[in-house]
DNA sequence: AAGTGGTCTAGACCACTAG
DNA sequence: TAGTGGTCTAGACCACTTC
């Protein structure tokens, strides 16, 4: 038999897994499988593709690379809900000066409607009269006040998100737009700068006007590269940091 | 034939592929195979490990994802050597406001011997009374002046490093570390702040004293998570940023 | 016991590089 | 043409989970 059928070889030139790791990321992407639940088992993914099991394996390597699926021996294959603590750990950065990490309390303290603007509408990808939504959290760090967060989302792609809803959520925020809206945020753009506080934004964090913050726009992406969230961070410099690993690859 | 040879399952209990990963990368630390160089074929590996080649390719894949091996199809798979555009700019995150990527100008003003002191000997696990060497360096962008670097290396990884030698390197700093040293930078840690430049650091840069400054501490680390260099660089903020992109998989 | 992912083998054929 | 890495197949056996 050959390695591989004449037909399937004009179909596309791209090598078999990688085709198949793009129906997978399809199939997540429309929501025929949801966050939490099993994807079908390889053999069972082999016989639909018509491909060898070692081909599906190679596929969902790349996806359970990306995080966008988890494995579990002698269970399955999972699309990966964003409520696992390691999860949260890979899309927050900030820990204290000594290095503790810790989860942020959330405390929203805006949450309104609005048009994109130029500034928006450039990140997000929208024109700037689209409609989009702006929230702004106060997240602390064992009961420190610690970051300012404003954050925009396009409207179309939240449709009926109220402030209740936002607030209600009983996980992490990207576990709300995952599991209420189907976005799965899967990788992030990250720009930081040194600021000093304004009158404002002391106020809101309990330090004085003018200390030092560290800045971060963060534009969040789902697959395909689409941007669904632009972040603006404020965080106080004096007690908090920022923490990042350069080279990825595990341990040896 | 059996799958797996009686007395190697007993040797240790880890998978094949992870021995066969941890003996190349053992030879790459102890140079057996240089900087640039091909390392043996996949079949010969294979021959020599007495494994399937699937295995080879496996422990290969991950020195790959480390950035510790380059293949080129066709040539062979050679030692990364950290001469590449691509390489540096794994190791160098600081971009213009506008996004703008350039390599930077480095510029030695300072270099001396000197004892670890309690920090470096933290960061580097050394005692503080080890000699180190620290060398401070200016880099530019585009002809501006950009970030302050200082460096702490642990002396004894580093014999009879210079300024002259350190100076007169024709490619990185990583480079030279690589190529005179043996020692392969694969990872870094990076901790980010905001802070205000001091008198002298504000002179250096040519910048206003209390203007706002991002301060970056580094460790870098080569082969067994061994820690080889502490970098503090502070970037003049008004003009230049951080960039970082979380969730590392490949696209879509 | 049955089903799932995890590891490994053995070998085919393809694509690229160099002499 | 010979040698290298790149892709794919087919099937074995192991480790873990569930019933």
């Amino acid at each position: 038999m050959p390695a591989r059928a004449p037909l399937r070889s004009l179909v596309a030139d791209r090598p078999l897994a990688e085709q198949v790791r793009a129906q997978l990321a399809e199939g997540m992407a429309k929501g025929a499988w949801k966050p939490g639940e099993a994807i079908p088992s390889e053999s069972q993914l082999a016989a639909r593709f018509g491909v060898a099991i070692g081909t599906i394996r190679k596929a969902v390597d790349g996806l359970v690379a990306q995080q966008a699926l988890v494995r579990r021996q002698g269970k399955g294959t999972f699309v990966t809900a964003h409520d696992s603590g390691r999860l949260m750990f890979h899309f927050f950065h900030i820990v204290e000066r000594d290095g503790t990490k810790s989860y942020p309390e959330v405390r929203t303290i805006d949450f309104r409607r609005d048009r994109a603007g130029a500034e928006a509408a450039r990140a997000l990808d929208l024109s700037p009269l689209d409609k989009v939504v702006r929230i702004r959290n106060v997240l602390s760090l064992r009961g420190r006040r610690a970051i300012l967060d404003d954050i925009t989302l396009p409207a179309q792609l939240f449709p009926g998100l109220t402030e209740k809803i936002f607030v209600a959520r009983e996980n992490t925020i990207y576990h709300l737009y995952q599991s209420r809206y189907g976005i799965n945020v899967l990788r992030a753009d990250e720009r930081l700068r040194g600021a000093v506080a304004s009158r404002e934004q002391a106020e809101r964090l309990g330090i004085d006007e003018g200390a030092a913050l560290l800045e971060i726009r963060r534009v969040a992406y789902t697959f395909r590269d689409r941007p669904v969230e632009l972040r603006v961070s404020h965080v106080d410099a004096a007690r908090f940091e920022y923490h990042n690993t350069l080279g990825k690859g595990e341990v040896l």
